[in-house]
DNA sequence: ATAGGGTTAG
């Protein structure tokens, strides 16, 4: 606004004394009121603002009032300017009300400074300057402002009510500033203003954005009538919680009151079935929508098949897609990511190729479902055409691009991407910048992800911590791992993505002392321990040959995966306790299936235990009954078991029927296995294929007199 | 005259 038009009103305010009043209208005055009014009618600001500048006089207060109506509806600043410089032009002492919508005005343009240049120069504010000052500030996204003209506007003994702490408890979510909602809220108690729906909706919204939960809920409780927004509150702060039962009880709990119930509302129960798997009650929730009319609401429709999506019955989803009026490019994109995420990847391609237009989300959709399932080439074929048909790329698009290099160790393709990603402005984004870091992980350029890693070091979270971390662990570099650990906290805190790293670190060094204290730490700091982390505490136990701890985590009352069980198998075969490793086989065949781990720890507890046969048997059932193609390992194991046990013969069958040729560690142990047998034929045979590998320094059988090659 | 929540798909 106009510095002038400031300097004009002190300028008149000194001079004035007595005028309050403008003059009665002369009779042009009151038909260029006439045609303001007229013009603002039909909505014609700009022409209306021209004939109010034909007045030399002011035009009553209510077209000054509907003019700043107009302009904050269109943004229009260059009009509220004007109407304010003639107000403070033509009015000796302009109504305060009159200066209060001019500062709504500028605020709602967005023009913070117009806004608080006039509030500072008002001779005379009352609560509303106050209130539309600190509104301003709220809405225009300057929290910390707000709040501090707030404590101004208390120290200066002006009241607040309620429009006061309305805005003023936004701020206070906005900026999670929790020790003054507790005043605030003090203070809306001690006025008597806790009956009011705004502000105790508002407060339980704050307290649940603080993640105090359960205040919130309190605060909720007490709300006598909770209308609409109050019920979307508390349900919508549970689901960001984490705790999706409470939002769905909520949810319920709204539906037998008798409030209005909003679509946004839906969508957040459904999605909080998504996030506890709760079919049932997203089937219920679907009935209610039906029979409250919410059926052909795009919002709510959209949000049911994505949670039929989520709870994994694709064919709901794609039955209720199927209805004519549910396909858009939203329920569209939940029923590719659906197919995509499952495996199906060729069912969700076909679906994508029929898609009548995409967003860059529907291309991320197929995009992830390919990276998930770690099929590469495909991976990179659809970003390539994805960049051929579209210019739309976003950092999720970046950060899945970053997976399939890291998946096809190309680190140069990852550098390209790097090059991208700063070219674009994109390195200030945390999973952009995360996936570089395990890009350059997986890549094995660990100097890399270091360097990477310090240049974020404004913007790394626990998850870029972690990628660290993990890079280190998976280089062999445990020990650096250990003490970055350290470091890391003076940062973040650590979850039990660390700790499952930490805990693979101290298996690769034996340290059972750091691995038993980063358990007791766990479970002192109620630290979510999860499938991964048992696999990996038994893990570490065995490593350390602490057995009987690893099977005391094992037996513990919790689902047991795949991977667990050949942790505590390969766990037993390895400390010596093969009967163990078996007998554990047989209990997880009644609900798991094995895989090429299980039996390879199966074979190595034959090896412990001398069961030659029971380990061809297992041997061979692999590819008969399991489907298992044996792989390298296997074929090691077995030649290690015929081999140590001088079955010679089974011996010469198996590594000369393999469908490939012997390794020379395989070799090796032939040969030193015949040596130990006396086993001419094959021991020369493995000489000779020895001898092909290796012609500068070769092998040489003799039954009798040469030391064993390898020494165990 | 001025006030609160929610924007569904990766």
């Amino acid at each position: 606004m106009g510095v002038n038009a400031v300097s004009l009103l002190n300028r008149l305010l000194q001079n004035s004394t007595t005028t309050q009043r403008p003059k009665p209208l002369p009779a042009n005055a009151k038909s260029i009121t006439n045609t303001i009014f007229r013009y603002l009618k039909s909505h014609r600001l700009k022409e209306a603002v021209s004939v109010l500048f034909s007045s030399p006089t002011p035009v009553p207060p209510f077209i000054y009032a509907r003019l700043f109506q107009i302009c904050s509806s269109k943004l229009a600043i260059v009009e509220a300017r004007k109407v304010e410089s003639h107000l403070v032009t033509f009015y000796s002492t302009p109504p305060i009300f009159l200066l209060n919508r001019a500062i709504e005005t500028y605020g709602k343009c967005g023009c913070l400074e117009d806004a608080r240049e006039l509030f500072e120069e008002m001779p005379r504010r009352d609560g509303g300057s106050w209130n539309a000052m600190i509104t301003a500030y709220s809405q225009g996204g300057y929290a910390e402002k707000a709040l501090s003209l707030f404590k101004c506007m208390n120290k200066s003994g002006v009241l607040a009510n309620e429009i006061t702490f309305a805005s003023v408890l936004g701020s206070c979510a906005a900026v999670l500033a929790l020790f003054l909602t507790r005043q605030v809220h003090g203070l809306v108690i001690k006025y008597g203003l806790c009956s009011n729906v705004i502000l105790a909706s508002s407060i339980v919204d704050v307290y649940g954005k603080c993640q105090v939960i359960s205040e919130a809920r309190k605060m909720f409780d007490e709300i006598p009538n909770p209308n609409s927004v109050s019920w979307n509150v508390i349900v919508r702060r549970y689901l960001e919680m984490g705790d999706g039962k409470e939002a769905v009880v909520m949810f319920f709990k709204m539906i037998g009151s008798n409030v209005m119930h909003l679509n946004f509302t839906f969508s957040n129960a459904l999605i909080a079935c998504s996030s506890i798997s709760a079919l049932k009650e997203g089937h219920q929730i679907h009935g209610v929508a039906v029979k409250i009319g919410f059926e052909a609401d795009e919002v709510v429709t959209n949000s049911l098949i994505d949670m039929y999506v989520k709870c994994g019955v694709l064919e709901d989803a794609q039955r209720h897609f199927d209805q004519p009026e549910s396909k858009n490019i939203i329920s569209w994109t939940s029923l590719v990511s659906g197919y995509a995420m499952d495996g199906r990847t060729g069912q969700a391609r076909a679906l994508f190729n029929e898609m009548p237009e995409r967003t860059v989300v529907s291309w991320n959709a197929m995009l992830a479902g390919y990276v998930r399932h770690l099929l590469w080439e495909e991976a990179l074929d659809f970003v390539l055409w994805m960049r051929r048909m579209t210019k739309d790329i976003d950092h999720v698009t970046l950060s899945l691009i970053l997976n399939i290099c890291a998946g096809l160790s190309d680190v140069e393709l990852g550098k390209q991407v790097h090059g991208f990603v700063y070219r674009h402005g994109f390195f200030s984004n945390l999973l952009v910048g995360n996936a570089l870091l395990d890009m350059y992980g997986k890549c094995k350029h660990l100097d890399s992800s270091r360097i990477w890693f310090s240049e974020m070091c404004h913007l790394r979270d626990r998850v870029s911590w972690n990628a660290l971390l993990t890079s280190y662990v998976q280089h062999e570099l445990s020990e650096e791992a250990m003490r970055m650990f350290w470091d890391m906290q003076w940062e973040t805190t650590p979850n039990k993505f660390t700790f499952g790293t930490l805990l693979a670190a101290c298996a690769n060094i034996f340290a059972l002392d750091q691995g038993k204290q980063i358990h007791g730490y766990m479970i002192r700091k109620g630290c979510e321990i999860d499938i991964v982390v048992r696999g990996a505490l038994v893990d570490m136990y065995s490593k350390c040959r602490c057995h009987e701890y690893a099977v005391k985590v094992f037996k513990e009352e919790a689902p047991r995966d795949l991977i667990l069980w050949n942790s505590m198998i390969l766990g037993c075969a390895h400390n010596g306790r093969g009967g163990e490793a078996l007998d554990l086989f047989h209990s997880m065949e009644e609900g798991v299936r094995a895989d090429h781990v299980t039996f390879q720890g199966i074979l190595l507890a034959c090896i412990g235990e001398g069961y030659v046969d029971l380990g061809k048997q297992y041997f061979n059932s692999m590819s008969n009954k399991y489907c298992i193609i044996p792989r390298l390992e296997h074929y090691e194991c077995m030649i290690e078991l015929f081999g140590r046990y001088g079955y010679i013969d089974d011996l010469e069958n198996f590594v000369q029927s393999m469908p490939f040729e012997p390794t020379e560690q395989m070799l090796i142990k032939v040969f030193d296995a015949c040596r130990e047998h006396k086993h001419l034929r094959l021991g020369e045979w493995a000489e000779k294929h020895l001898n092909e590998l290796n012609p500068i320094t070769p092998y040489r059988f003799e039954v009798l007199s040469r030391p064993s090659l390898v020494t165990l």
